[in-house]
DNA sequence: CTTGCCAAAATGTCTGACATTTAATAGGCT
DNA sequence: AGCCTATTAAATGTCAGACATTTTGGCAAG
């Protein structure tokens, strides 16, 4: 429950909280936990009251902590958690040992989401949408095998799949899209652990979205969710989430 | 651009808070506008400058404002709006003229993820899920008709729907019940002016949610799709989203 | 055993001064 | 005139210290 081990920091409340999230996210504290008190935050970090207390305002904003004067702070539930708040995502990315069951949560999400978002496209895509979800699929085309560039291609990738959120035009699932990045950081980190079949995996999901391209330029309503469905499932087997390809397409 | 007119109030940065976001969202100014000044807000609002920072934290976090030293405060475009931040569905319920064009976006939102969020919970759903679902379709069943009930009414439709994401047992999912009150509250409003048809149109909403939750309790996946579908096909008739019932059934 | 009071500990608030950033402005030089 | 620079003004950001408020627990009287 104390604070040992905990990094020191440059400087500035953002980095203050981008740190202690950090820490909460990777299960450093149990929900129901007492979170330090603010002056033991302040000698630790060697910060001024003030920024400490800018800092826990975005944790209690994340819903990440709750605060009671008097109390004082204890961690929250999981569920509790505002998954969707773009602060939240900023800080997910790159997480050394990311929950496995949070990754399982959200790519459970995406696989459900995204074929109607996809489907959505079909119908809201514009000539700008569809320009920007064929310069993300040709860079992903480029940066394919490259083990130099596989940060690259992982960008691409979320581009890819931003560019389907925007596409359908929508307010709310286009915020969406943040949730992305952490969730295909997450797969690039996996996948370089088992480094099986790299190419045949990599050629696969390419084609696939090129499919969901394909099926968006042509308004093809159900191509493109089952495409969509279709990138997502070559993702959960990357992902280690389900082990073998064992379901039919169908 | 000034702040005349804004109403004062009882205390607090929260309350604060509330009123600027809901004179934000009532479209008080234009995107790019320049927010007024903290001490202009100080002197207005007779509070601490410590209130109106605040406050001004939790606009700048819900995407609303955009601040920074030296230049000022400037009001953010729709489109960088949190609309899945908790907070911001607690300021948008019960505004008194809200965007038309917001409410059509959240409930074309809702038209295309409920019928997945209703499938997922044939799936997921236990015992205390169907208990939710039945006690909130009867609370909805009891209080059909009586005038005097109608907020009553409401939040059991509330609860209803947010039973159903709640079904689903996937983290993300459930973070989106906080769109639900804003947008069914949008319905009544909208539904106490065109006094239309009230009693057909409130036997038939409550036959299709009916439909619902049997489905769900049959683990019927497809029969729930189709079956929160049809709710908000009958919603966005009440919403006069679509005009017409010149839709068929599939 | 209960009740009430008091003290300790935590977060919340206020105030005033100062720091920093940004934009506009005035001035001098070519 | 035109341009570069230094200054000033105006806004948000930060700091430090004292004080307020809320909650909890202990202690003592009944």
């Amino acid at each position: 429950m104390t604070l040992d081990g905990l990094p020191h920091h440059g400087g500035g409340a953002e980095e203050l909280a981008r740190l202690l999230a950090r820490a909460l996210l990777a299960g450093r504290w149990q929900p129901g936990d007492a979170f330090p008190r603010e002056l033991d935050l302040c000698a630790h970090f060697a910060v001024s009251r003030n920024q400490v207390r800018n800092a826990l305002a975005s944790l209690t904003a994340t819903g990440l902590i709750e605060r009671t004067a008097g109390r004082g702070t204890v961690v929250r539930a999981v569920v509790d958690w505002h998954l969707l708040d773009p602060l939240m995502s900023e800080w997910m990315v790159g997480l050394a040992d990311p929950d496995p069951q949070l990754v399982r949560e959200i790519f459970a999400f995406r696989y459900s989401a995204e074929p109607v978002v996809a489907r959505l496209a079909t119908e809201a895509a514009e000539a700008a949408d569809l320009e920007r979800l064929e310069a993300a699929f040709q860079g992903m085309t480029r940066t394919a095998g490259e083990p130099e560039a596989r940060g690259l291609h992982a960008e691409y990738d979320v581009a890819f799949h931003d560019a389907i959120y925007l596409a359908s035009h929508n307010l709310v699932w286009r915020q969406m899209g943040h949730l992305l990045r952490p969730s295909i950081i997450a797969l690039i980190q996996s996948s370089q652990a088992h480094v099986h079949q790299e190419h045949e995996s990599l050629d696969d999901s390419l084609a696939r979205h090129g499919r969901v391209l394909e099926a968006i330029r042509r308004r093809d309503p159900a191509a493109a969710e089952h495409a969509a469905r279709e990138v997502l499932r070559r993702t959960a087997i990357d992902l280690g989430i389900v082990d073998a390809p064992a379901e039919s397409t169908h």
